[in-house]
DNA sequence: TTGAAAGCGCTAACAC
DNA sequence: GTGTTAGCGCTTTCAA
């Protein structure tokens, strides 16, 4: 069944059966109704793939993650899958696992589709590899600044702000070791929150132990491990601050086995704010980076890109803040039990 | 660029070109040779729609799934992915939040796409929405049975088996009121783990008291709102049993904020295993599905389905076994402090 | 073993 | 307003 069924049965030619599809307005409202009408009859849906040939345009936004199991992404996923499909748009979904060869593979399914942009979620991790969009002109968003150029367009995420709220409050906790666990350092985004760190340490005179900047792999594997590192120290932190909300969770398993109570003898301050956050034991205080606001904000760059007339000489930037959400783990430096001030609940 | 300008270049025809790039063996390996390097030269990737089109074969496969931000899923999706990517397939998710109208777009947009199959990991809920796929003969796969018929497969999953396990393991710690927290009873599958529970309790000669049989809804807030419940009664159950895993994390916080120490106050045991269920505090015992090998299952049920010559009769049906894990949340019935035996860890 | 050409289902330019 | 028709990029007969 195709569209020449259609135009044959409703007594059309096949163009004015399309242009009726399409609520092209110039159409009769009488045989645009016969076409409709026929349609329903038949349960036809018009082929895709036809389509896009045509049209030159797939309809399909790629969508590259660093890891889908990591609950940060299914949140980014569900939030841009779902303006996609308002668009009529699909997406092309990848989950790299930090695997270069992924995302090669990743580049050349998403070619051979057609794809009409790509969101990059991955923070910072070998642009390079998407030289072979780029040089085809399709429309580009990064988290976190990766290439640019034309039709590119970054989202900048402001961690200083988040963290150093986070240092800060710590700071007023009384703590003066607090470590930092971060996210693996080949990742432009795990050395820009570190960065952050020691300048939001050094901004307020605290000083900054290279022994207590550990690297994690933004898992809570790489929690634990890393906690296990700090724990080893001839002084250990009071505090420790960790590159993303899966390493603190790591953090707090390896605490409670370790006999460690949080917040009492440790605090401890993700980033990320994922939902699961707010439920863990203690809650999780942590710097939050808005899934849902980062994926508007990608599909919004890829639709502007797609829809811009002109040929754009260079990318749009975009910003999101980070900022600090005060929950249950964190506390005035050990010895003391009173509650901490300023904790929502 | 196109297969054309490949040809020409290439100094070959169109159709052999075609064939260099599907790897016909009967073309000599010196045109193909010739072909390859030309490819090569320009970077040249075969647009997939005009090969969808003419082939009649879009290689998608959709994947409907309950809810990506339950991380239940997120597993189930990579694993489908990356089987699929290594078959050429690409997949067309969509998570529908157990929303019957996303559900319907979703059928709509896969049949536009012309999906070769659709795995639906919905367990158990509304089914009938996809009659409009069966129709269409396209091959459909469900875990935990849900249509029937020719090219339709399902994965029956053993819920029995694994709660068996559980309540027994409860018994053996001495637990006689045993909670049970089902999810959204539309589910099929909330209803048959509710099933066989009740069926557990029973075979040991165990009183189910309907008191202790709550609804949830297979989320965090749900375990809250439920173990609340159970804690309204007159006599409290001494251990729960949870319908999926994020309910149990729900009850462990709830538990948290109530002052119930788990596992010494309230032993619990969550269904799924999903990879979290490790780390939280205390480990959750728990009754593992094991999503990589339910998303093998899918994928291979479809491969098969569409490889197949002959048109099938009727569906294969698979089995997916369920087994408890034993962690840190369940101990022998309260005011005794001892470990309970068995224990992993 | 290779090439010419038809045609997959649709849209859009052009003619009426 | 509507119809005729070319052609999107590819695969696949069929003929050579």
């Amino acid at each position: 069944m195709d569209i020449r069924e259609i135009a044959k049965r409703a007594k059309v030619s096949t163009a004015t059966a399309s242009r009726a599809i399409n609520r092209v307005p110039t159409v009769k409202p009488q045989l645009a109704k016969r076409v409709w009408n026929v349609i329903e009859e038949l349960g036809y849906y018009p082929n895709t793939q036809a389509r896009a040939l045509v049209s030159g345009r797939s309809r399909i936004f790629g969508l590259i993650i660093s890891e889908i199991t990591n609950p940060f992404f299914p949140e980014i996923v569900q939030v841009f899958e779902r303006i996609a499909v308002q668009h009529q748009y699909e997406i092309l979904l990848t989950s790299t696992g930090n695997d270069p060869k992924r995302v090669e593979t990743a580049v050349r399914r998403m070619i051979e589709r057609r794809v009409e942009g790509v969101a990059v979620m991955t923070f910072g991790m070998e642009e390079a590899l998407l030289e072979d969009l780029k040089l085809r002109k399709v429309p580009l968003v990064f988290a976190d600044v990766g290439l640019s150029g034309p039709h590119v367009s970054n989202i900048r995420i402001d961690y200083l702000h988040g963290i150093r709220q986070a240092v800060q409050h710590l700071a007023a906790l009384r703590h003066q070791k607090i470590g930092f666990i971060s996210g693996p350092l080949r990742l432009k985004s795990a050395e820009a929150r570190r960065q952050a760190f020691i300048r939001s340490m050094e901004e307020i005179g605290l000083p900054v132990d290279k022994h207590l900047l550990v690297e994690g792999t933004h898992t809570i594997e790489g929690g634990i491990a890393a906690l296990g590192q700090l724990l080893s120290l001839p002084t250990r932190p009071t505090a420790v601050l960790c590159s993303n909300d899966m390493t603190a969770l790591g953090v707090m398993r390896k605490s409670y086995e370790d006999g460690i109570n949080i917040p009492q003898d440790l605090s401890v301050i993700g980033f990320d704010d994922i939902h699961l956050a707010q439920f863990v034991l203690p809650a999780l205080t942590t710097v939050q980076m808005s899934q849902a606001e980062l994926a508007r904000l990608a599909f919004n760059a890829l639709l502007t890109e797609v829809q811009r007339e002109t040929s754009s000489t260079t990318g749009t930037e975009y910003v999101l803040t980070t900022h600090l959400v005060l929950r249950e783990s964190t506390h005035l430096v050990s010895g003391n039990t009173r509650r901490p001030p300023g904790r929502k609940s």
